[in-house]
RNA sequence: AGCGGGGUGGGGUAGUCAGGAAAACCCGUCGGGCUCAUAACCCGAAGAUCCGUGGUUCAAAUCCACGCCCCGCUACCA
């Protein structure tokens, strides 16, 4: 078989902070299943990705910690650097933006557009935000939408969906200080964008493989007109323009990210001692993957390939596999709402290998797919513990015990039968794999997993050793044969556990050095060591130890006021709790708020609280309010109506019903204003959660 | 609003583009077997009007039309 070149370009992650399991899923891990599949198939790979350093959110982020952007990325760097080492993801080279390496890389390559007639320069109009001195990229500004009066956001308007000049948005906001910005003219240099339509057509035309969502999505947006697009930001973090006259400019985050994955080959080449050897991948016969998540597709079909055509000479994407989102219990990760699962956290408490099958086996290849704790450990327990794991266990304590070394065959039909089966099933895994098909490939090592096991309860060794030894032995060494398959055809998705499946059979070296047809193979008559178990057992219970991640605090608007008919302190709210609907809910506020302060305020509402009837009005949730034996003080929340109020690195996995009772234990407190459970303050969508008034500190929130 | 994806037994998914014999797989439930193995394994059973309505066809989960519901994207956030 003549050997490939593959070149798999995996998504930057973005280094403003932690990897989580969205990025895993969607870019990482199936970049590295692929991979690690062509090394073992003797193609020529190179992989590459890196931390993407520039931008915006990553000033921002420094400014609030105040720290530099450089001490940001460094951090979050070292960070990705460690978890990709951890999950066992290998790359030729994990670069990074902020290197002095990519960055002249970039400016060659923008210089190149530049004489090659693709970049020039325009004057536009942005805001500017005169308190944080700044010019306000499309998502830091806030305002009305001109045509629905809805929230705009940017250059969009989130409720109506209208597209929005600059100047047409209504009482715009800087949303970082809240300032009016003030719309001010500035050059930037813009990239002939709208000149590629017709060469990405006709480029797209040869792409009928592609995956249905990424080729369609990506022709509509052609379809819908290609702007040019300004490719310089008035920032003082990133990659300086290398045009005399733009010197307080910086290239635009996405122009120069991109450019990466030709940055990192180059860098690859150098650190390997052969400096022109990236050009194999780039300009002679190589196949080029782009692994990444929906979001991406439009930077990765049609932007990055324009580049590249307005470059020449530069291999174009082959195939952009694209995987849609993984969500959380259904929500979407999101950093502001307090949604996601970090990977350091899960790092510390699973095996990398267990994430990764669970990730691999519920990969988000057509749509999107659902992490679940109950359903994490349900995989891992029945599947890949009992299936997988104990299949291999229970056939080598049984060789190790009996035999001490692999046995010898003499025959065995059954167990031949089942060679040849288990055969046709690498096959198909092999034709998987190729195509990108994860999640089948994954399913079906798991058959044969499955095969062995039944295979191992029909022929019953543990009665044949009693008598008829030499049949056992014949059908213990097909069942380690199959093994030796499984570790072979297992190293793209569970690395580690491969790794160890092969020691376990006596080799002394590492299966990575192998070939994938040596799946075929028999077995060596090696001697075993004791085995042991490859994965371990997991228990929910250990997972979601956390008894505020019980709790469902939302977000409510109170629409009505009216007085408790059979109580003399009680209120009857009628409130809006956006997706829950409206509540009624009993509130001994009277005292200290009147009617006319209550109404349209929002408030935190304990919306899971098992509902109780107070004075005869059944009461659906509880308002939480802080006490100091005196009076109560109200949670100010900011958030939209119904969005959550929650801990930062808490999961939210709230109960169906919580009793009164059970939720008293969890101790809410105020301290310097503002809401806190433990050491951690209560937050919402806009973050920090003040409380009216002027309250103490160490009062109970109930 | 536009575009894209999705709605399949209790849960999670495959199958849909190239329509066709009993709708496949994993988990869960129930019954049985086994005891080598991390109370793990194996076999069997129950359980689905394949979102709804209408149409095309000898035949529809699959094609067409309309409707309902979820999710995502919409480039100067990454």
């Amino acid at each position: 078989m003549c050997m490939e070149r593959i070149f798999i370009g995996v998504a930057w992650p973005y280094a403003n902070g932690s990897l989580h399991l969205g990025t895993l899923a969607g870019a990482l891990l199936p970049g590295d299943i692929f991979g690690r599949y062509h090394r073992l198939k003797g193609n020529a790979v190179l992989m590459v990705s890196g931390s993407d350093e520039h931008g915006t959110p990553i000033t921002i982020t420094a400014e609030k910690k105040g720290v530099t952007p450089k001490e940001i990325v460094d951090h979050y760097h070292a960070e990705h650097v460690e978890n990709i080492r951890q999950l066992g993801i290998k790359f030729e080279n994990f670069s990074r933006t902020s290197s002095e390496f990519h960055k002249k890389v970039v400016q060659d390559f923008f210089l190149r557009l530049y004489e090659n007639g693709y970049i020039y320069p325009k004057k536009m109009l942005a805001f500017f935000c005169p308190n944080c001195n700044r010019f306000l990229p499309d998502r830091y500004v806030e305002g009305v939408c001109p045509y629905c009066g809805g929230k705009a956001r940017g250059d969009q308007c989130e409720e109506c969906g209208a597209t929005l000049e600059p100047e047409e948005i209504l009482e715009p906001k800087c949303k970082i200080c809240g300032t009016t910005p003030v719309l001010k003219e500035t050059e930037h240099l813009f990239f002939k964008l709208s000149a590629f339509e017709e060469p990405l057509l006709q480029w797209l035309s040869s792409k009928k493989f592609w995956r249905d969502n990424v080729l369609r999505f990506t022709q509509n947006f052609i379809k819908k007109g290609l702007k040019d697009r300004p490719i310089t930001r008035d920032l003082e973090w990133g990659v300086e323009v290398p045009i005399k006259g733009y010197e307080n400019k910086r290239i635009y985050v996405w122009f120069d990210a991109v450019i990466g994955y030709l940055s990192a080959s180059m860098e690859w080449a150098k650190k390997i001692g052969e400096p022109d050897k990236w050009k194999e991948w780039w300009k002679g016969e190589a196949k080029h993957y782009y692994f990444l998540a929906k979001d991406n597709i439009p930077f990765h079909t049609i932007i990055w390939p324009a580049m590249l055509m307005a470059h020449g000479g530069l291999n174009l994407p082959y195939d952009v596999p694209a995987n849609e989102y993984l969500t959380l219990s259904g929500e979407q990760f999101s950093k502001s709402r307090g949604i996601g699962i970090w990977i350091p956290d899960v790092l510390k408490k699973f095996d990398a290998d267990a994430i990764r099958y669970y990730l691999a086996i519920n990969m988000p290849e057509k749509h999107d797919t659902d992490w679940k704790w109950d359903d994490f450990v349900a995989k891992n327990n029945n599947e890949l513990v009992a299936i997988y794991g104990n299949f291999i266990h229970r056939v080598l304590t049984f060789i190790h015990k009996n035999f001490g070394k692999i046995p010898s065959y003499k025959e065995e039909e059954k167990g031949e039968k089942l060679i040849e089966e288990v055969h046709n099933i690498i096959k198909e895994i092999d034709d998987a794999i190729g195509k990108c098909h994860f999640k089948d490939g994954m399913k079906k090592i798991m058959k044969i997993a499955q095969l062995g096991n039944r295979y191992l309860n029909e022929s019953e060794p543990w009665k044949l050793i009693k008598e008829d030894r030499e049949k056992c032995a014949s059908v213990l060494h097909v069942c380690a044969r199959i093994i030796k398959s499984i570790a072979i055809v297992s190293a793209p998705y569970m690395p580690n556990a491969a790794d160890k499946i092969w020691k376990m059979l006596g080799y002394d070296d590492s299966v990575h050095e192998h070939g994938w047809e040596e799946a075929f193979d028999d077995i060596e008559p090696n001697q075993i060591s004791s085995p042991a178990p490859l994965f371990r057992k997991l228990d929910l219970k250990d997972i979601i130890e956390d008894e505020f991640s019980k709790l469902d605090i939302r977000i409510a608007r109170i629409v009505d006021v009216q007085n408790h008919p059979n109580a003399d302190r009680l209120y009857v709210l009628k409130v809006d709790v956006g997706e829950l609907g409206q509540r009624t809910i009993v509130a001994g506020l009277k005292e200290w708020y009147n009617e006319e302060d209550l109404k349209g305020r929002k408030i935190a509402l304990l919306a899971n609280l098992k509902p109780a009837k107070l004075r005869g009005i059944t009461s659906e949730g509880m308002l939480l309010a802080a006490d100091d034996g005196k009076r109560a003080y109200l949670l100010l929340p900011q958030g939209k109506e119904g969005s959550r109020i929650f801990v930062e690195g808490i999961e939210s996995n709230p109960v169906e019903k919580i009793t009164y009772d059970e939720f008293r234990k969890i101790k809410l407190v105020t301290k310097d204003g503002k809401a806190f459970y433990r050491d951690k303050p209560l937050k919402d969508e806009k973050g920090e959660i003040r409380i009216d008034g002027n309250v103490k500190d160490g009062c109970i929130i109930r």
